[in-house]
DNA sequence: CGCTTTTGACCTGCGC
DNA sequence: GCGCAGGTCAAAAGCG
């Protein structure tokens, strides 16, 4: 079976299919193209030809004004029986005062966001390096081996019991001892839990998903629905998806297990993350496989790790709390806020630009980064750029390519109510 | 007509 | 053993 990232239900509203975007209101958008340079490149299209200047006019362009308007406002070498044609010819350059202003403006925005946009693309670059560094040093140090490290939610590794990839490295690893493999049998119910703002019922991860069941859950009147997936008979990938009580713009998704099938590209760009995310909770921060079984057991019956889309930036920090990680990436800057650990943090600007930015500017930028989905197809673009790594996914051989996380999205068949 | 969603009932695990 | 809460099942309804 070969997935080509364009099979796509037309009930999903896709980002490349401009048809849609300007013709009713986007509720559902899904970022993860195969094209992993689309987004970049239409973000660069979108931005005017003219080069962005640091000395640009940030925006108080009331000062620009042509001075000539001025002078013909206070003229009084008018004639007095063109009073109303001097009124209108002042109201005519007004208006293309306003006009040049606007479009002053946009071009500025657009400047703006494209430095937002590449500030955020090194943060994740940052982010990934260190995780993948991380990983890195723990399979040398814990496993004596060079093997690639392997995500929890790889096949074999999350849910399967049977797997022979599992068996095997239960077997083979050689400095293995028993309490690892008590970890890994914790970890193979590991979950991933992705928050992003949305006011989308799901967030778009490149999987087909079927619901099966709602629940009111204790403490949270918002309801948790359950999603399966449902691109191979038998997958056992599942997702829980609620709304945060503190901050219901909040999207909470919650996945678990591994496909069983391959998955197509779009998917796999999101399972590059969520596997980062993943991976990390085997790695630097915990330094031994103690503090492993301590940090899992903690809170949850099965570890956690969080990949927080809606978390301020802290560059190149990785914050455990009580059994889950926040990784940086997240939105990395995008949408901010000081107070990292807080579910119902509000978005804030980001700390090097406050001061210097026009409230203007912070509406715009607000209403561009506040979508999810763009902060997702961030993420999710710059690890499979970077990422090649796929590892834990990549389909490489065309089959057994389970990893994943990658959920989140529904698209296809997959009929999700807003 | 087939597939998905809805939703009440049922199952299971856990704490007391 | 009991009750509670989370998770799943499955029949009915909805939709294209």
């Amino acid at each position: 079976m070969v997935f080509t990232g364009h099979n796509r239900s037309p009930t999903t509203t896709h980002f490349d299919q401009p048809e849609t975007s300007d013709s009713k209101p986007i509720k559902e958008v899904d970022f993860f193209t195969d094209k992993e340079h689309d987004l970049s490149k239409m973000i660069e299209s979108s931005a005017p030809t003219m080069d962005f200047d640091l000395n640009i006019n940030t925006g108080l362009h009331l000062l620009t004004r042509n001075t000539t308007t001025d002078q013909s406002i206070f003229d009084h070498d008018v004639r007095p029986n063109s009073e109303q044609q001097r009124t209108k010819h002042q109201l005519a350059m007004v208006k293309a005062d306003i006009e040049r202003m606007t479009e002053e403006n946009r071009w500025l925005k657009d400047a703006l966001n494209r430095v937002m946009i590449d500030y955020n693309i090194l943060q994740m670059r940052m982010a990934s390096t260190m995780i993948h560094q991380k990983q890195g040093e723990e399979h040398n140090s814990i496993n004596g081996s060079t093997m690639a490290p392997r995500s929890f939610m790889d096949p074999g590794f999350a849910t399967s019991n049977t797997g022979v990839t599992d068996e095997n490295d239960g077997s083979s690893s050689p400095g293995r001892s028993n309490k690892n493999c008590a970890v890994d049998q914790k970890l193979r119910r590991a979950r991933v839990s992705v928050r992003a703002r949305s006011e989308a019922s799901v967030i778009t991860d490149g999987c087909q998903w079927r619901k099966y069941g709602q629940k009111i859950s204790k403490g949270n009147p918002c309801p948790r629905a359950y999603y399966r997936c449902t691109m191979a008979v038998g997958c056992p990938v599942k997702k829980q998806v609620q709304r945060c009580i503190q901050d219901k713009t909040i999207l909470i998704t919650t996945y678990e297990g591994n496909h069983n099938h391959p998955l197509p590209p779009a998917a796999m760009a999101m399972t590059s993350t969520t596997s980062s995310a993943a991976r990390m909770l085997l790695s630097g921060s915990m330094p031994s496989s103690d503090g492993l079984m301590t940090t899992i057991s903690a809170s949850a019956p099965f570890p956690t790790v969080t990949l927080d889309l809606t978390q301020p930036p802290t560059p190149l920090h990785c914050h455990r709390t009580s059994g889950q990680f926040q990784l940086p990436f997240s939105n990395s800057g995008l949408q901010m806020s000081q107070n990292m650990q807080s579910p119902e943090t509000c978005w804030q600007p980001p700390l090097h630009t406050q001061g210097t930015r026009h409230a203007t500017l912070a509406d715009t930028v607000t209403a561009i980064t506040a979508d999810p989905n763009f902060t997702a197809a961030l993420v999710a673009t710059i690890s499979s750029l970077m990422g090649g790594d796929g590892h834990s996914n990549g389909n490489k051989n065309g089959e057994n390519v389970n990893d994943i996380n990658s959920n989140n999205n529904v698209r296809g068949n997959n009929k999700v109510s807003n």
